[in-house]
DNA sequence: CGTAGGCTTGAAAAGCGTCAATAGGAGTGG
DNA sequence: CCACTCCTATTGACGCTTTTCAAGCCTACG
């Protein structure tokens, strides 16, 4: 049964966040979904809607996103396999941001009151869930420092490094190299920049020897310290503690 | 009892989150706690430090910052009375920024188990802390959005209609004016300006007739429609609804 | 083989930062 | 009550990071 259930990386993301037992993983696993397939620029949730899922990467690349008035996007979020893209609608029921689809992805939806009965049933269940809701503050919070307060070199560096580090825990990417599949359009509106200042910056660090593109949308890093200095980064933020450390 | 207890505050915060009955608000109120006053300038909770404490706040400013590399302090959340600063603290144990007093303030030190059984034996307020942390989420989100993609005057006045109805829903202000202890440095470090940046843009919206500062760290605005326009601001992301809107 | 989307590069402009100096107000101690 | 100090606000001049605009290039794909 278990090995069967598309919503094995929910297991996975949440036993990360708090210890669970067999009959936890079990009931996470039965939960009632529905898998996806959505393609590269379509949304998942879109602003104002109103949502009665919520969803799990099972693949792919998303990110939530605001449109601000001059017609920009920010990208505010970016995730990946296991994440839990739309926790919030369980609980909000209008939706404050849009889910798009980075790369073509797939999806499990989950219908958000089974998520609140589970939460309530299982209480560890319910709080590796408001864990997981409070890593996630915590990422967002790191990105405001980062877009307010880092320059475009650093501000590059750091989130190439935590993609890094994520896509690592996700078992998405061993050894000094991973597949990062945004466009560098994508890239500017996570750090603020604009695609232009992006493309400049990265081949700063190419240049530099703190990072190479073996293939186009690959990142590859020589040495890990060096670019996590340059980055600023440090990877206290993204509470991994419940896990190895997932680059030294 | 419920009169006298320092905790109302939450309880009434939690109580715009999601509907409490009586039962659930006596137990809010019945948490133990220990009241501190902070002087400004002085940390709630550091940086890497542990915790046992969550933390509401009863009066004064605080806010949630981050040290970047260069020195620079990003300002990646404010908080006023009601809100809850260290839920967080609740189940990550290493505080992943430091909370300091802007102006002195007092708090209610709540210990984090007694949080958590809460959560636990009262399934409702568990929900309504879990959507607590879920807001401040969504704030998260779009402060990120706003140091990342709007210009110094749009991103200016965005945070300044924030702390507007956000002060109004926390009863610490009504018409169209409020008082705002926040230094011009500290504005500058929550919007990823520099202070004199801050100084000039305010400058600018005042001379434009957008707002007005009866008096030093206050804030009147004449036409709300006008500034919120200027700031892009919609207060859809402060799930503000089951509460009337605080401002039109 | 042509088209479209993404990448790359240059030149110039602009927004915001840095540095520096002055002024105002609140609190403190004499 | 005044002198002093510290902190914040204000303003100017200048410089630099980043943006904007524009063009060419490469690669995937139909």
């Amino acid at each position: 049964m278990e090995q069967s259930s598309a919503l094995e990386p929910m297991a996975r993301t949440l036993s990360y966040r708090i210890k669970l037992n067999a009959e936890d993983r079990a009931a996470i696993l039965a939960l009632p979904h529905d898998v996806r397939t959505i393609e590269r620029g379509h949304f998942v949730v879109r602003e104002r809607e109103k949502t009665i899922h919520s969803c799990l990467m099972l693949s792919g690349v998303s990110a939530r996103s605001k449109i601000v008035g001059t017609g920009h996007r920010a990208i505010v979020a970016v995730h990946v396999k296991g994440d839990m893209v739309d926790l919030q609608n369980s609980l909000l029921e209008v939706a404050d941001h849009s889910v798009e689809a980075l790369t073509t992805i797939k999806v499990a939806m989950i219908p958000r009151n089974e998520i609140i009965r589970l939460a309530e049933d299982r209480p560890q269940v319910g709080r590796a869930l408001w864990r997981d809701t409070l890593v996630e503050g915590s990422i967002s919070r790191e990105w405001v420092a980062n877009v307010g307060r880092r320059d475009a070199r650093t501000r590059l560096a750091h989130v190439l490094c935590e993609f890094a580090v994520r896509l690592r825990v996700a078992g998405l990417a061993d050894g000094d190299e991973y597949e990062l599949p945004m466009t560098q359009e994508q890239l500017a509106d996570a750090t603020g920049l604009t695609a232009v200042h992006v493309n400049r910056t990265i081949r700063t660090l190419e240049t530099e020897g703190l990072l190479e593109r073996p293939y186009p949308r690959a990142i590859r890093y020589s040495d890990w310290r060096a670019i996590a200095e340059v980055g600023d980064f440090d990877s206290n933020y993204l509470h991994l503690n419940h896990h190895e450390q997932a680059v030294a």
